[in-house]
DNA sequence: TCCTTTGGTTAGCTATAGCTAACCAATTTC
DNA sequence: GAAATTGGTTAGCTATAGCTAACCAAAGGA
């Protein structure tokens, strides 16, 4: 099953939630990104079903190591592509929202072109 | 109204294969992207109703100057980025497919700073 | 002339991914 | 202890955008 965008996204967030507080919710997520609580425990269902999360008794979800991968990669492409596009002008806000969905979108190979050819500027 | 991405693409294609052939019909667009028949003609129906595109009798394609208006934008940013993800070191067809995904969810501001700092390279 | 091919359309299905309405259980507050 | 709040779920709706099946008209070929 390809990993969609979506599934992407939460998983980032479960990441980025989970290192700044000790659980994580699906109320938090409804928080941090907006959507509505059916949403959200729609997709968490998904995301449980398809072995990228865990969900404790309380609630509390954790990333599966299928699911933790996932979510490092989006990661790390969020902030390389946020700081590269900062360092070339661009306005803060922009760059999160543009590295946000560019962070989806690329393939391994062009991702590594440019971590390179930022490294040797 | 805001134009979706595949909105996008099909207005990209019929721009390119104008350039190609002296008319474009919906079959030319359904042998340049595979897509069956049936969702071409339905995506040339809300272009038309739209205001992107405009169909004679004999069914040619002709592009309104605000459906130009984007396929040319969108097109500059096709080839751009290509180029510059194949100068990267990007393999030909990676660098295609990750333009076509990229220019449509790139900011004006980000595109235009990656466009000036390739220049002074 | 009949038959096939070509180009196009409509109807209806699928999947993804958001939404509201409605509901439930557990906890908190007065 | 009753009422409100909090967190979560299910059902059913919406939109986008692909698909197949079925059909039609016009053009071409035997």
């Amino acid at each position: 099953m390809k990993v969609q965008e979506s599934a992407e996204n939460y998983l980032e967030t479960i990441l980025i939630l989970g290192r700044q507080k000790p659980h994580v919710r699906s109320i938090d997520i409804v928080n941090e990104l907006s959507f509505s609580k059916p949403s959200v425990s729609v997709a968490m269902k998904n995301l449980r079903e398809n072995g990228y999360i865990q969900m404790d008794d309380s609630g509390y979800i954790t990333l599966t190591p299928s699911g933790l991968a996932i979510a490092e990669k989006i990661y790390e492409r969020h902030t390389f592509l946020t700081a590269w596009l900062i360092n070339l002008g661009v306005n803060e806000e922009t760059a999160q929202e543009d590295a946000c969905r560019m962070e989806h979108v690329i393939s391994v190979e062009s991702f590594e072109a440019i971590k390179k050819h930022v490294g040797r500027e």
